[in-house]
DNA sequence: TCAATATCTCAAAAGAAATTGAAATGAAAG
DNA sequence: CTTTCATTTCAATTTCTTTTGAGATATTGA
C-alpha cells in the first residue's frame, strides 16, 4: 500500500504531461464511475490514437484503471495511487522540519471535505 | 500563492527524474539551511556538470533556491512550492468526491507533525 | 598575484517521449 | 454475418531531455 521511489517516479512522469494531467483531473472530478475514452477525447480535444497513448501511460503508472462497458472503455482515476503519491511527497517532512507539512495541512483544511 | 497548471506541470516534470527527486528529498530532510552543491553531489554520486544541470531545472521549477556562501553555493528546498503542488493535486478532490482527500488526510494524520 | 577549490557553461552525442495518420481489432446492432 | 462504432496498434517523424567532457568563472587563502 505504501509507495516506493520507482512507483512515485512513474506517477510523477505520468502526471508531468499536460494532456495526462488534464485527463487525471477530469477523471478525479468524474468520480468512481469515470468516463468513456471517447468522452475524455471530446472533453480534451485529443485524437483517438493520441488519447489512447496517454491513457495507457496513465494506466501503466497506476493512476487510472479501465473496464469495458458495451462498446466503450470506461476509465476512472485510481484514488489510492494519487493519495499514495501525496503521502510519498510528504513522507520526509516530519523529520524535525514541519515546514512542508504545515502548509500542506492548511491546504487540506481549506478544502472542505466531509 | 496558489499554483496554476503551468507551474504544477513544471514542478511535476522537475520531480519526475530520479536524480532530481532524490535531490529534493535530500533537501527537504536537510531543512531550511540546505546543503552545498558539493555535498549534494557527494550524497548522490553525481558529476558536477550533471548536478548543476539538475539543480538548475529544480530552481527553474521553483522547487529549490540557492545562495552563495563563500566558495560554495548552498541549495535549500522551497517548501512553499512543494506544498502548493500538493494543494494543487488535491484541489479537485472535494467536488463531491472525498475518495482522494480521505486517504491523503489519513497519510497526513499518520505523519506525526507538531 | 598565484594556486586551489567550488561551481557553472556550453556543445555534441545519446536517449526517451510525443504526435501523426493509416490500418487493425473487438464488440454490438441490425 | 455484415456493418458500424469505439478504441488500439504500429511505424515514421519530430521534439525534448539527459549525459558527457572540456573549458570558463568566481572565491578564498598562501
Amino acid at each position: 500500500m505504501s509507495m516506493d521511489e520507482t512507483q512515485a517516479l512513474a506517477a510523477l512522469a505520468a502526471l508531468s504531461q499536460e494532456t495526462r494531467l488534464r485527463i487525471v483531473r477530469l477523471l478525479v472530478t468524474a468520480g468512481p464511475e469515470g468516463l468513456a475514452a471517447g468522452a475524455i477525447g471530446d472533453a480534451l480535444d485529443a485524437a483517438s490514437s493520441r488519447l489512447s497513448f496517454h491513457l495507457n501511460q496513465l494506466e501503466q503508472a497506476g493512476l487510472v484503471q479501465s473496464r469495458r462497458e458495451g462498446r466503450s472503455i470506461r476509465y476512472s482515476a485510481t484514488f489510492d495511487t494519487l493519495s499514495g503519491l501525496i503521502a510519498f511527497l510528504m513522507r520526509d517532512c516530519c523529520q524535525g522540519h514541519p515546514e512542508v507539512c504545515a502548509p500542506a495541512m492548511a491546504a487540506l483544511a481549506a478544502c472542505d471535505c466531509p
